[in-house]
DNA sequence: CAAGAATCCTGTCAGC
DNA sequence: TGCTGACAGGATTCTT
């Protein structure tokens, strides 16, 4: 489930309730996600204080003070919740628990177990497998439209797929990828060599605005990213396209538009409006 | 070499 | 109600 804007939120829950903390108590209750968690994960993060947080793309760094990082993808159904559980909360599923000094507990959930886990030395975090290959962060300064067109230049795929690659830009996924194409007007089967230009002027604000918008929704509805079940990082989406099938597009009321379709690029749904996007 | 398909898992939901 | 199949927001690995 989660894109950039779950993910930095999600991460900025975590912020909440772990940085300054000391780990008491760490237990990992399978021995892989994705792949085989890194080897004494538990026992290296007992006793470790949290220096910081930083995300990369879909990816979520924990600094901790000895000069090693976890790691963390949340994959397709990964969860973050804190607090204590509920005597009848299900704890199925979920396979890393962090407890701090001071009581805080941090549970990660994922079902499907698509997430990863691995630890990398702080200082060669960027050098990491998973980390090298990314694009550049798409609210950073370093994401322009110069820099997208450099990417898309000569790729024949839809522009849908190109950016939901993330060695072209990091942290979109499907639904935001939709989102903006909407936002800018693009037809997501456009051929990848088409935008640079013109189109990659409008397109690079309309992937800004709306992750930064995102983000916005999910920090401005929870009191410190914390929902009363203890869920971080989820809030009330406002998609305008995604999941709309059928629904008229906001951006011509009364007019001949057939609504909002539904089509499939390399196996994944795409939503848009073939009148406004071109 | 680039692009699309298959793949790893489990949960949910529509349809019968 | 219960079963079955399709599908899900990711990203690597395999195949064409």
């Amino acid at each position: 489930m989660p894109e950039l804007p779950e993910v930095e939120t999600v991460m900025r829950g975590l912020r909440a309730c772990l940085e300054g903390r000391v780990i008491a108590r760490a237990v990992a209750n399978r021995p892989d996600l994705r792949w085989a968690l890194p080897e004494g994960l538990a026992r290296r993060l007992t006793g470790a204080r949290v220096a910081s947080f930083r995300r990369r793309g879909k990816y979520i760094l924990m600094r901790l003070a000895g000069g090693s990082s976890v790691l963390l993808h949340l994959g397709m159904s990964g969860r973050i919740v804190v607090g204590r559980l509920r005597p009848n909360q299900p704890t199925l599923h979920e396979h890393l628990v962090l407890e701090t000094e001071d009581g805080a507990r941090v549970g990660l959930i994922d079902p499907r177990r698509f997430g990863s886990i691995d630890l990398v030395e702080t200082a060669a975090e960027d050098a990491h497998r998973l980390l090298a290959g990314l694009g550049p962060e798409p609210l950073s300064d370093a994401f322009t439209p110069a820099v997208l067109s450099r990417a898309l230049a000569g790729k024949r795929t839809p522009i849908k797929a190109a950016l939901l690659d993330q060695g072209v830009v990091a942290g979109l996924g499907n639904i935001y990828v939709c989102e903006a194409l909407f936002r800018a007007g693009l037809s997501p089967r456009r051929s990848s060599h088409t935008v640079p230009g013109r189109r990659a002027t409008r397109l690079v604000p309309a992937i800004k605005a709306t992750l930064t918008e995102a983000i916005a929704a999910g920090g401005s509805s929870l009191r410190d990213y914390v929902q009363p079940d203890g869920e971080l990082g989820y809030f009330q989406h406002a998609w305008k396209v995604y999941d709309h099938e059928g629904e008229p597009c906001e951006r011509c009321p009364g007019a001949p538009c057939r609504g909002i379709v539904r089509i499939v690029q390399s196996g994944r749904s795409t939503f848009y409006c073939p009148r406004t996007q071109r």
